[in-house]
DNA sequence: CAAAAAACTTACTATTGAGTAATGTTTCGT
DNA sequence: ACGAAACATTACTCAATAGTAAGTTTTTTG
């Protein structure tokens, strides 16, 4: 078998070079560490998280079980990791837009776009399509508190920008739900190949959020 | 342990007396049969369909797991049940529009009524949640078949709608991709104990598809 | 170079859970 | 009542797989 090969090792953004800076072994190891979620998250992608074993993981990225072992504890820790990956792209996007003078429905589909990106990445599977079921109680809680705090974020942008007149008054609770729900989806049918990038698909999801079903009358 | 009882042997619309009718015992076979099912969807719902094991649904019906393999023959097929029965709702509600001479957004609608009521109800959580890597290829395939056909019908009364103008024209498969996906991820979300009922529910995504984002003149 | 730490391997254990064989017990038609 | 079909049980088999123990090779460092 062969080793375990880092990502193009590529400076791994060394910020201030701290006292305690873990040796290059070390930085090395959380490299690896990553290329094994990336792994295991495909995996999931491809054959579900209960069809998909931690053999399979191994035999994808050429070594042997243990070595995967070597770098994660455990089947369960291995599924956290990918939802928090995912999720935090989403909530990357949250922040990005939270103190920005634009109004309310602007901020709100810039975060759909990261939404979309974030849900049709390789670790979209793992925020949708996992249960919250194969994990334990404290990792699941940590997943629900992260889910809760993007629901409270797609909520005020929809307050905000019913205050500020850029969005039709609706019940945001609902919308919220409906909106991400939407999105979330797109884990479901998206697929590498697909004709559209994430951000069509994006875009396309921004213009049916906000046009709706009932005609317009255009303003002549 | 006790026997498995029917649910409230209510006749069970006998159409014509045909000639091969199965005898008073086959009956309560088939009747008995919905029940197991039922039971399973309820403990996939519960625990997942991974998590939860045959010995599991055997106890909630207070049998052992031989009776369950004596009404079904494997958890494969109990899933697909489960799948089925949950789409067959959903088929239901677009068949009852068709020949409508409503316009095209009102029998929308409808159908999107019917569509979260099925996904709020107990067999919510198969046809949404359940992997499709669970079913072997043929069964696989049968439930893909009807998951196109929801789609087909979605997209139809879209294009319908836009025909007749009660629709504002739109790209129909994103539009109903994300339509589809607000209403599937309900059952994520909806448990019995909500202060919503699925009507409710359903009428609020109602609002939330028609009106859309973007403010409207109200037409003084 | 040699000792020590890190990275991996082979070869296991142990559990879980789907599915079955053989057998016992109700219920029904006659 | 009584034989047959239907219904249900106990007590298994068997495969898959998460996780581990103990040892081997590679790399780093003094």
């Amino acid at each position: 078998m062969a080793r375990l090969t880092c990502p193009s090792t590529a400076q791994a953004s060394t910020p201030g070079g701290s006292a305690t800076w873990p040796s290059r072994r070390h930085r090395n190891h959380s490299l690896k560490r990553e290329v094994v979620v990336r792994a295991a998250a495909r995996a999931f992608n491809a054959k579900g998280f209960h069809n998909a074993s931690l053999d399979d993981i191994a035999a994808a990225l050429g070594v042997s079980k243990p070595t995967v072992y070597y770098y994660v504890e455990s089947k369960e820790q291995l599924l956290f990791e990918c939802f928090q990956a995912g999720l935090e792209r989403i909530r990357a996007g949250l922040r990005e837009v939270e103190h920005s003078p634009r109004p309310g429905r602007e901020r709100l589909d810039e975060v759909v776009r990261h939404y979309a990106e974030a849900v049709a990445s390789e670790f979209g599977w793992c925020m949708v399509r996992a249960e919250d079921q194969d994990l334990g109680p404290e990792l699941s809680l940590h997943i629900k508190k992260l889910k809760a705090e993007i629901d409270r974020g797609m909520r005020r942008l929809l307050d905000e920008g019913i205050r500020d007149g850029s969005i039709e008054p609706c019940d945001t609770k609902m919308t919220a739900f409906a909106m991400a729900g939407a999105l979330n989806w797109i884990a479901h049918w998206y697929r590498e190949n697909q004709p559209m990038t994430p951000a069509q698909v994006a875009d396309k999801f921004v213009a049916v959020f906000e046009v709706g079903l009932l005609p317009r009358r255009t303003p002549a």
